[in-house]
DNA sequence: GTCGATGCAAACGTTTTGCACACTG
DNA sequence: CAGTGTGCAAAACGTTTGCATCGAC
């Protein structure tokens, strides 16, 4: 936003936010107004899975002129980090959260709920193919896809449509 | 890059297109002369994994109006009967295969080669999963996504790029 | 003849990009 | 002051949808 400086409140988890923007400035980036925002969106709602529209929103709230361009330009910056992972669930949008708290993610992927699990799930699926093929996985862009509780049960037995929608989760 | 080219297949599209579009008829679908060139095209490239795209070019060499929309409807209509798998690997374009020799795939998110492994290396989590939560994961939906051999060592340690390629395949 | 599939055009939602200007360090 | 980040506008991209027509059964 470049134009609105003023912002006098951290009214977020601000110290938390502090180091996550220390760890831009070491790495050659400028800690503005405008990231401050998004990292603070992303710590409110560390329980959630964010998409960039959700960030926009969050943002704008307080900061009317932010644009979405510069959410995705900002993400992408905290996920090269390391501090935020990326999911792309389905056809939809991407997915964004918090690398702390550490979880898998399971997509429905007829009802599109997102639910979590424990981080281990991946471990040994990791070492394997890690040890057969070289090939690093990482579990934390690593959602797993099919069917939630609930659709395996209510699903009829055939012809089941199997589509993300559009926009789903919980 | 970024295509697995490995697998030699031995695929020929004669009787085996007969089955499936059967399978389409008896759920009540029709057979036509569209779906017939588009399971053909997926027979003859069982190899390689095809993008939506990648279809329409196939179809077209030889039904000059094929439309881009009949793809997505035929091929959410494999999906559906359970012959076709589709995943999405980052903002890219889904990816579609048959199901008949079953892989799991990897996806490196920095240059976007995917390869593939055995069937078998997420059945362990599948039962781990269901137990815990009655969540059935499909590991044919389940793209595996991490840093290729190559991009491992290849990567500088930190600021590392880690983001799928614009276009990721050739 | 009925109902499903297709071609077409147009929209949609998500993400990316080029540019000029503003801001951080 | 140098170089990065931002707002803005516009496009790129994959996918979906409404509708009239065509074709399979």
């Amino acid at each position: 936003m470049a134009r609105a400086y003023r912002v006098p409140m951290h009214t977020e988890a601000t110290g938390a936010s502090d180091h996550i923007l220390e760890r831009i400035r070491d790495e050659g980036g400028r800690v503005t107004v405008t990231r401050r925002l998004v990292v603070d969106a992303m710590l409110a709602s560390s329980d959630h899975h964010l998409t960039a529209n959700d960030v926009v929103d969050a943002v704008r709230s307080r900061h009317p002129d932010f644009h979405r361009s510069t959410v995705y330009r900002t993400l992408d910056r905290l996920t090269d980090l390391g501090v935020v992972d990326r999911m792309q669930m389905g056809t939809g949008p991407a997915v964004y959260h918090l690398s702390v708290r550490p979880h898998r993610h399971l997509v429905c992927d007829r009802c599109g709920a997102v639910q979590e699990v424990p981080p281990d799930v991946l471990d040994d699926v990791v070492d394997q193919v890690a040890t057969a093929t070289g090939f690093v996985v990482d579990p934390a862009s690593t959602p797993l896809h099919g069917l939630c509780a609930a659709c395996t049960t209510d699903a009829g037995p055939a012809s089941t449509a199997l589509r993300p929608p559009t926009r789903a989760h919980a």
